[in-house]
Parts: structure tokens; sequence; C-alpha cells
DNA sequence: TTACTGAATGTAAGCGCTTAAATTTGTCTA
DNA sequence: TAGACAAATTTAAGCGCTTACATTCAGTAA
């Protein structure tokens, strides 16, 4: 027993042990009905004495499908990001999907070396995570090597913006919920709203596109320099705010952290949060509690993008009739508001 | 083209077309130099035109290996874990190792079904995050499946604590880093030393046994509920503090979340920190900067243990000799002061 | 009894790749 | 120019599984 290491039992050693064909053992192992209980029993018999397992190549070979999804993601440590991951596989799990998983970063070439490497262990479909794996407004298509992929198996995104066949999308309704706090902000007084992001990516455009509209339905002008750009890190932000010392009453950021870092530099000059500033994160991420105050934040539905992502996903790869899921699909962001903010 | 979706060129495709053996091909793909450079060049741009990828199936068959090692986290929702599988995404990646994700929760019956789930697609290694994956000091053992496994391929465990044969374990000194701190606390004078942990897990006892040695060895008592159990949650542990109203005038936690629910509870009852109060965190995370004051935390080397993991896996794997690895490795913990404690 | 069913089981042909062994080709020497 | 040797290439035997098709064998109806 020591030594099952060095011996990979297969399909014939156990037909042989029960005495059947591996015919026979391949409906057992399989859940086929077209096999008697006597010899079902049996076999499982065995099967639970010498613990085998079927070689999942094998099978692989076989069937063209090992049920695993690729999921690629720039980076789990983000935790936009590993939520997102937790949610997939999750959902996945339900459906007996296991996934492979790939950090890409965040330049083009490396994303696209993940996708071959994923495609290469022909995984059933790809899901791929965050708005970094779309166009960007202010550059060339990045997304050719998506549709691509999509020539082998299905592609998923998640709050990012592909077009192209077998290329399914799901995003949430950022611009949307910008806007409405944005107006919110407004009509409570404020006028000076900072809005702080740390990209141009699909999804912090359609953040600003919100925060525009709101000022251009409420017949206000935007003022200059409103929206700053400022790396994705509390410490950073603070220096910033610090060395710059805007005029503002009000912040809008893309991330949680630069929202946080608006929190810190509102205390190093004394600014009441919120009396004099109303902040506003974005992900509604778990560290939205560990500021103080508390910190406002539009929760973008990242789970409920999982679920849809995986949802369809299963109807194209279940029933195996593509066309039949929704080519994209918008969730709605909602404000959680916390200490940080007062309308 | 457009129909390549339908088309899976294989192997046999290649070689008919460039009018070689498909052993060539094979070569060709594999980069053997057993083929004339004029050969591979034909060979390649045919490859290439048609844009042929081998068979992941078909290949693990041949070699019985996918170059892919399963990782198996109780949640990567949960920050620390989150950023152990990055880095080790990443340092697998080095050596053309993918990873397969499998998210197992918290009960055993779970770990177990995700780890045959892993097995099952013939991973080339094991690694389990968490020391949820050991033994607990107040269970019976719930490590014979780890073992288990372990005869099948080899299993690394970090953070966690499980012996046996072609188990490999990486630690980092919890145990000697809360000594160290608990120690400085005591001798700055402060007495009232609160540890709070959220579970009796291999890595919650080093801890603690850390904290009971400090006060062994000055020579002081252990008072009384000076050991508390609480949620990882921010709000269970402010309110929990509100309702009991301990004494104390240092906290020692095993979660950042927790530290800051201590830091919450401070500010809610007036006492100043660090002046009155010293709090320090656990694992070192992002959110440690979130709050205020910024929390002094205990970083466990969670990137070193998984250099260190992911490079005894290589020794292993790629110079095929088992037993060349280092058994268990201990990383050091060190403290990273913030603005949370004052000695 | 015989022919006919249908359920249970077995047979064997792949799936696409790797690789040891066999074969062909090319080069060089005597 | 044959012979010897090395390099390049092909042949063919698996790897472990699925599954269409073939076979066996009760039980049933005529």
């Amino acid at each position: 027993m020591d030594e099952s290491r060095k011996a990979p039992i297969n399909i014939y050693d156990i037909a042989e042990m029960a005495k059947v064909s591996i015919a026979t053992v391949s409906r057992v192992v399989n859940g086929s009905d077209k096999v008697s209980p006597a010899t079902r029993k049996k076999v499982e018999k065995i099967i639970e004495e010498v613990g085998y397992t079927p070689n999942a190549f094998a099978k692989g070979l076989g069937l063209n499908t090992m049920h695993t999804v690729g999921i690629l993601v720039p980076s789990v440590a983000d935790a936009f990001m590993a939520e997102a991951v937790y949610h997939l596989e999750q959902e996945l799990g339900k459906y007996g999907y296991d996934c492979l998983l790939g950090c890409s970063g965040f330049t083009l070439e490396n994303k696209k070396k993940q996708v071959e490497v994923l495609l290469s262990k022909h995984v059933d479909a790809l899901i791929l995570v965050g708005s970094t794996y779309a166009g960007r407004s202010d550059d060339r298509d990045e997304t050719e090597y998506i549709r691509e992929a999509a020539k082998k198996v299905p592609v998923f995104v998640v709050n990012g913006n592909v077009k192209g066949p077998n290329v399914y999308v799901t995003v949430c309704d950022d611009s949307a919920a910008v806007e409405a706090v944005t107006a919110r902000l407004l009509k409570s007084g404020r006028k000076n709203i900072l809005f702080l992001t740390d990209s141009r990516s699909y999804s912090a455009n359609k953040k600003r596109s919100g925060y525009e509209a709101a000022f251009a339905k409420a017949g206000l002008p935007l003022r200059e320099a409103m929206e700053i750009f400022v790396k994705n890190d509390i410490r950073e932000v603070r220096e910033y705010l610090n060395r710059t010392r805007p005029e503002f009453d009000a912040a809008v950021a893309t991330e949680d952290v630069i929202a946080i870092g608006v929190l810190k530099y509102a205390a190093d000059v004394g600014l009441r949060v919120p009396e004099d500033l109303s902040v506003i994160g974005y992900n509604n991420s778990r560290t939205a509690l560990a500021c103080e105050p508390e910190l406002s934040s539009i929760d973008n539905g990242i789970r409920q993008m999982c679920l849809s992502t995986v949802e369809r996903l299963m109807e194209l790869l279940e029933e195996n009739r593509s066309g039949a899921a929704e080519k994209k699909v918008v969730v709605p962001c909602v404000l959680v508001e916390r200490g940080s903010t007062a309308f």
C-alpha cells in the first residue's frame, strides 16, 4: 500500500480484478444505466478498495473536454479580482467545472501569452476578468487577441467591453451609479466634486462619463482639473493631495483605496468628513470598513456579474447550443452608504 | 478562417501539409535538436500559418504530466490567501507550470472533495494553503486525507502542519514573532495585553504559544480571560469589546481585521492609540494602511513562504529526485511598525 | 420447440500525441 | 567506389479512456 505511488492503476486493472470488460468499468465509473446492479456493486467495491481514479488525460482525449474553464485576471492580489475569482470558482464548482487560473499582469503581451497557455490546456471556455482585458479609449484596439481566442472556445468577459462572435460580456452599470451619486452630491449643495481615478480603462471611462453626465444634466460646468489621476495607493493619494491642495467638498473615486487616501488627507488638513467633505469609494471592498469614518462605496455587483457569467456559460456548454446565451448583461451598481457621506 | 472553430487541426494535418511524419512535427513542436534546420523552418511556418496548437490531453496522456499544479485554499476572498495564490501563480509560471485552483471552504468534507477533484485532473503536485489544512490541536487528526493524497503526488503545505512521506511544509515563525512583540510590549510597561484570535488553527496556536512564552519568560502570570475568541470581522470585534469592556493597554491580534476592530473600539471609548493602547495586527495586509492610525502588523512572510514552496517543488518535479527537497522550511516573521504601537 | 427480444456485457476502433527502434539519407574515409 | 558511421526521418507501439457496434443469453411469444 505504500508503493501505490508507483502503481498507476488503470481501467484494465480494475476490469481484470472484477472479471469484466473495460467497457463495463467505464460504464460504472460514468454512471451509465446499462449495467446490472450486481455488476455495478462488484466493480464499485473494487474501485473503492484499490483507490482507482480515472486518468483525466485519457478521458479528456476521448471526450475532448476536461470540464475546466480558464480564468484570467490581471492579479488575484487585488481585492476586487480576488472576489471575482472566488465567486466564479464557487459557481463553476456547482456545475462540476474546475478552474485553471492565470494571472496575466497588466501588459498586453502577457495577457496574450496567458491566453495561449490556457487555450493550450484545452479549457472549455475562457473567463476574462477586469476591464483591462478590454479596449481602452485612448489606445489602439487591444482586443483582437480576445476575438482570436473566441474562435476556439467561448470567451466571457467580466466587467470589460469586447465585441465579437462567441464573446460574451457582463458589465455593471458604473456610469449610471456614478451619475446618480454625483447628482445627489450636487443636489445636496456640493459643488467642488473631485473625480479621482487610476486608469483610463473601460470601466474607469464609464465612471467618468457618469460623473460628467451629472454635471451636464444639472447645467453646471465641469471645473478644470477636476479629474485627477493618481496611483491606486493610499499613501500616494494622500501625498498628492497634500502637495497640490485642491479645493473640494466631495470626492468620487474609482477605487476604495483611493477614497481612503482622500480620507487620510482630510484628517491631515483638518477637514471633517462628512461635514466638510463627502467621500465615495468604489467596489465596496472590505477595506471600506477599516477606515475612519467607514467609507460609503459603490458596490459594483461583482457577485452578480459572476453569477450571470457562469449561468450563461453553462447554457452554452451544457446545452451545447451556441447563441443560446445572452451576449451582454448589465447588472446594477448601488451605493452603500456609510459614514463618509452626508447628502 | 471563420470556421477554424470547427476545424481541430492535429499533428497529422501538419505532417501532411509539411510532407513529413508526425514524429518530425512532434520534435519541432517540442524543440528537439534532432531536426534539420530546413525541416524545422518549413514545419514551423505551416504551424504558424494554420495556427496549430497541440492537444493538451493527448500530450498529457503520453507524458503523464500537464505541467499543472493544484492549489487549494479555503477561500481566495481572504486577503492573505489571495496573496498566497498570487505569489504561487507567479512563481509557478516562471517554471512553465500553471495552476488549477480550488477553493475548498472550511469544512473537512469539502477539503477532501476538492483534493479528489484536483487529483483526478492529474496535477503534478498539490499545494495546500492555510493552516486550516493542517491539524487542529483540539480536534481529531484531520490530516489523514493529505497523507493519502501524498501517495499520488507530492503535497506542499503552506503555513500548516502535516507530517508524512511526500509531504512538504513551509511555515513561518509565528511563535517567535508574537513572543518578541509581546516581550517588547511587556518591557515597555504594558501589562494588560489582550490576545485576540478567531480560531484554534495550527497557526493561531503557534501565535498563542508565543504570547504565553513571553509572559512566562518575563516571570509574569497570564491574566485570565486574556485570550479572546472573536470572529474575523471588524464590526463584531468592536461590538464584542463595547459589550464586555475588558481592561487592557495593548492588544495582539491574529488577524489585521481583528486588530482594526480594536482600533474602532478604542475610538468609541476614547482610548488614545498608541498612547493608552498599543495594537498589533497580523499578516500585514493592505487594510493595515487604511485604518487610523495605521496598524502595526506582523508580516508573516507569505511571499517568502510561497517562493520557498515553489522552489522546492521544482527541485522535486524537475530534477525528478524525490527526497531532494527540504521537508520543512521556516521563514521568519517581522513586525512592521506603524502608528498603532509605541514601545 | 423455435424465433425473437432486449438487457447486459464484450470487442475493438479511435482520440492526438510521444518516443524507442528501424530505416533512409548523407558524408567521409580508405 | 564501397563501406562505415552519423544524422535525419519514419514507423509503429503505446498512453488510458469512450463508445458504436457486436455478441451473448435469458425470457417470451408463437
